[in-house]
DNA sequence: CACATGACGAGGG
DNA sequence: ACCCTCGCCATGT
């Protein structure tokens, strides 16, 4: 397998429960930061081959990027299942739900 | 080889 | 907030 989807698919086991990433993150990450719709494409076709939580991989809007009603659906019934909550928009809060594997402490907590 | 197609993203009006 | 345009790039036809 190629290294870039190796990465690809390591990166999405690791998102907790409750926390999202998006396609382009998930590329830069894995080091292509072009390389978001080849993650998407990637988990469009290939999201049963390796047991991976693919409902927590959403797009840089904090959208479910799915056409289809049926799975866009399910994969927010899934995610709500595990406390990721929607707005009225049917939209994720990005600043509350993103998971950064190298976040830094800040003073917010702290005051 | 040319062209169309996306589970994308950034920027501008 | 919405809509459009453009850049991107592996795959498919």
């Amino acid at each position: 397998m190629e290294p870039f989807t190796q990465s690809v698919v390591e990166i999405i086991k690791e998102i907790p429960e409750g926390k999202v990433m998006t396609y382009g993150q998930i590329a830069s990450q894995a080091g292509n930061r072009r390389g978001a719709r080849q993650v998407a494409r990637f988990l469009h076709t290939l999201s049963t081959k390796y047991e991976l939580p693919w409902h927590r991989v959403i797009n840089s809007k904090g959208e479910i990027s799915l056409s289809d009603f049926e799975s866009s659906n399910l994969q927010k019934l899934l995610l709500e299942s595990e406390g990721v909550k929607f707005t009225r928009s049917n939209t994720i809060d990005l600043n509350e739900f993103q998971y950064h594997k190298y976040d830094t402490f800040n003073d917010f907590d702290l005051i």
